[in-house]
DNA sequence: CTGAAAGCGCTTACAG
DNA sequence: CTGAAAGCGCTTACAG
């Protein structure tokens, strides 16, 4: 890091290469190899070079040095939406992880609009990005062709395609899906109520998928109900309060997606219920405020800095190698029943 | 938006202006001048030039068109923590904003740190942002010297400085917080916790300094509280631990920024306490989850996206008018009391 | 060990 | 109406 007050020759404008090389009396482009530590320089030059890049506050553009080579040292990162803290969290591990591989991050939303993802994906594309990191809007990235085409070093993330050309990354979401139906009917339940955003997003159908096929072993199909509350908080409550209006409620619910976990609270709130009493609630998707409640939510646990560090990883890894065919690397969850969860009423 | 299929003449490579200029029988100059709409050329020219676009699926790179302007089309956002969904709505209302208006945002944070923004900033300015947009890890740009340096517009948002040479975004905190403290006063409280994060912040001073000057006006200074909850989650879980474990409770607490809210409520869940009956609970600061809680917590709501949109606004102008002295905007919060508020303990 | 020249993908005067 | 040339801030062969 620079000092607070850089010692600037021409306030107002910054120096360039050639200003150092001038004030060095070298040329740029020794300048340039000094700079980037390569080849062999007199010791003398070098001392002159670095003072006068002190001298000047000399920064190096990192937009135009990447300007010959046909990609920039930028990373895209595509996430649904920075409002949800879980996104939140990822891009924070993200931007973590880019500082010191030398690459920068640039990070946009898609709104979980698949058009916005395609401009976005665009757009990012007409930078020269190195590497994209996706998490696509429903399940395929929206801008597949183009990424393909331009054979830009790509992660998916969170919510990936069955059969893609590109990297995967995700989390076990049917055996972790799996695995709360077993403990629900261990405890008693039957009449369960799952909530995924929709059925189109891959990772929502998995999670469905897991919760089905226990709940086929357990023998409790017929008594499994599926709600779509959508992408957002707002559509989510609006899903919520539609059903809970209908009456006749499970004895458990267990919603998919963080938005719905906090939609069915929002019910059982106004409602008067009292968990676990009249109902049990568990969460995939563990947020801050799912412990502040009373009881705590029970929720899978994703391993956000897993992901992120597993994804970041394979990134550099496919920059590295390009060839190399595409891997998928699942990550465990971790089940965590809090207090949300007990037995079905009497 | 282009088709999901591009055309592309030479895959794995994109068409550069050249391309284009060569297969419409012109020069780069006369495509350039077509695509930003310059100038008077030729309809037969216009014709071909957008055929040839169209063909190779040319799109400009919007890095290297910069180039030649000290400036890039690019407007800097830096905000403390991802994590925290104040920020992340305020993130995806600016990214809203600077589509269509020929910007592109590119967002990084600080984590709480003012080296890293420092470091972040320099690394901005290092792209040739034409602008920047900065919420200040604590009240006043960790690189002022920087941006003053360099002339670069600047807004600065939420923890604003009290004087500075740049434009400046806030909420009305002093007058916010004094009137949480009336309507506690009003109820009858007179013990009352204030939970800021730090009194480095110029925010959290403003709402420190709200609260006891109408602490002051209903006699009541001696009996208010302040507990420092430093900068996250973390460390405010772990401030209101430790003041939960002295005992002799104030009646009412009114955390400056969410983590603290999260926080408190968390105490008052581990220990069993009944909101409002045993203590009242007010947040500066609405998030989703606040109202899925029982009882709902009453909050300061500050208006994301009037915020947001009052200072894309200024950035816009400041581009516009370089010149003009720095100009400071103040938004009003509203005051929602929820059913965490009541009157103390009998 | 060093520098002149060409090039990255565009735009900007300028000359015709 | 159009194009050749120079330039933005760097890097990359290449020649010496």
């Amino acid at each position: 890091m620079q000092s607070n007050e850089p010692p600037r020759k021409t306030p107002g404008e910054r120096a360039t290469i050639h200003d150092v090389a001038r004030l060095a009396n070298v040329s740029p482009a020794t300048v340039s190899k000094v700079l980037r530590g390569l080849g062999a320089v007199k010791a003398e030059s070098v001392a002159r070079i670095h003072a006068a890049v002190r001298e000047l506050g000399f920064r190096v553009d990192p937009l135009a040095a990447n300007l010959r080579r046909s990609r920039r040292s930028i990373v895209g990162l595509i996430v649904p939406d920075f409002r949800n803290p879980f996104f939140g969290s990822m891009v924070a591990h993200f931007e973590r992880l880019a500082e010191g591989s030398g690459y920068r991050l640039v990070t946009v939303s898609s709104a979980e609009k698949t058009e916005r993802e395609a401009a976005q994906t665009e757009a990012l594309l007409d930078w020269r990005v190195a590497g994209m990191i996706v998490v696509p809007t429903d399940g395929r990235p929206a801008a597949e062709a183009s990424l393909l085409d331009q054979k830009v070093a790509t992660v998916l993330l969170d919510r990936v395609p069955d059969e893609t050309g590109f990297d995967r990354v995700s989390v076990n979401n049917v055996e972790a899906s799996a695995a709360v139906i077993r403990e629900l009917v261990a405890r008693g339940h039957r009449r369960i109520l799952l909530g995924p955003s929709s059925l189109d997003l891959t990772n929502m159908r998995d999670r469905v998928d897991g919760a089905m096929a226990a709940a086929r072993q357990a023998d409790i199909v017929e008594d499994i109900e599926v709600l779509l509350c959508g992408p957002d908080v707002a559509s989510a409550m609006h899903a919520m309060a539609s059903r809970f209006d209908e009456g006749r409620l499970p004895t458990a619910i267990f919603t998919l997606y963080s938005p719905a976990t906090l939609a069915a609270l929002r019910e059982v709130e106004r409602r008067g219920l009292v968990m676990p009493r009249d109902l049990s609630v568990v969460g995939f998707d563990d947020i801050e405020w799912m412990q502040v409640t009373h009881p705590p939510i029970a929720a899978v646990i994703q391993p956000v800095q897993a992901i992120a560090e597993v994804a970041w990883a394979q990134l550099m890894q496919r920059l590295a190698e390009p060839g190399e065919s595409p891997r998928t690397v699942e990550v465990a969850c971790e089940l965590d029943l809090r207090g949300s969860v007990a037995g079905p009423p009497a």
